[in-house]
DNA sequence: TTTATAGTTTATAATAATTCTAAAGTAAAA
DNA sequence: TTTTACTTTAGAATTATTATAAACTATAAA
């Protein structure tokens, strides 16, 4: 992913390419696979992987920025943590108790025969299958 | 539900029937339909239905163990809080993102047709359906 | 029944994740 | 350039939850 390619992406979604930003979106969005991470993990991974230095709460701003242009999904996960998805297709996950990690399914993958209708004056916005995972 | 029946369900998992169990016990456990709840609004309704006062960190207790017990289930909900549901059978949630409002689906209501097979070396815990609902 | 003991409750402090604030910095517009 | 509006930052504030330790209480033992 260009340079060019980021700025493009953050411009095109009202985001000024700071220095900040154009670092995080390479880190989270330059790679072949989903990624999921937390807060807290991203702070981590930013401080190891890169030489640049990030205050807590520019992760904050720039990882809900992001969400909010729709870069990045967040994921129903039981817990304190909140966790983030570079994956922004309609999607389902597995999640293993034992490591904290989710794992992605591609929607092809479930296929749901029968759904409850939604109640009174209400729509469906999306299905989320969510697979717990044991040893 | 008589005294007694609380008094054996405690009993019957290893909690003393103290003043504050058998109060929210009679309060969670004593009706008809399913009721799911968060920490603060329980203790909001505790105060407002009973006389009896209660200190926060006792509805969190009381309220972890009677779900270490399985008297309650944890319910997966995107946020801050934690929510709880009184259905302990296995079921799915539609979930009301303009009223924060969960309802519970019966499993038989909900057919999965096709779904992916755990990775390497694990197993299938359960499958939790989690329907999105907007306006 | 009392007494002992082990489990409970309570107020408060501590922690963890996140959001807010306001000052200093920076990208883009004029 | 200069200005303006958006960003970053460090630290304070907030929110939900858990820990602590002293007072209390249900139950078992005497």
């Amino acid at each position: 992913m260009k340079k060019e390619d980021i700025f493009k992406k953050l411009r095109s979604s009202g985001l000024r390419p700071t220095k900040q930003r154009v670092e995080i979106a390479k880190f989270l969005f330059d790679r072949d696979k989903t990624f999921h991470f937390t807060i807290e993990g991203l702070d981590n991974l930013l401080a190891k992987k890169t030489t640049f230095k990030f205050a807590l709460a520019t992760i904050y701003n720039t990882v809900h920025a992001f969400k909010k242009a729709g870069h990045l999904n967040e994921v129903d996960v039981r817990g304190k943590k909140t966790y983030f998805d570079t994956n922004i297709t309609r999607h389902h996950h597995f999640y293993d108790n034992e490591t904290s990690e989710l794992i992605d399914i591609d929607a092809s993958e479930v296929v749901i025969q029968k759904i409850p209708k939604a109640p009174n004056g209400k729509k469906i916005k999306n299905v989320e299958v969510f697979i717990n995972l044991k040893n």
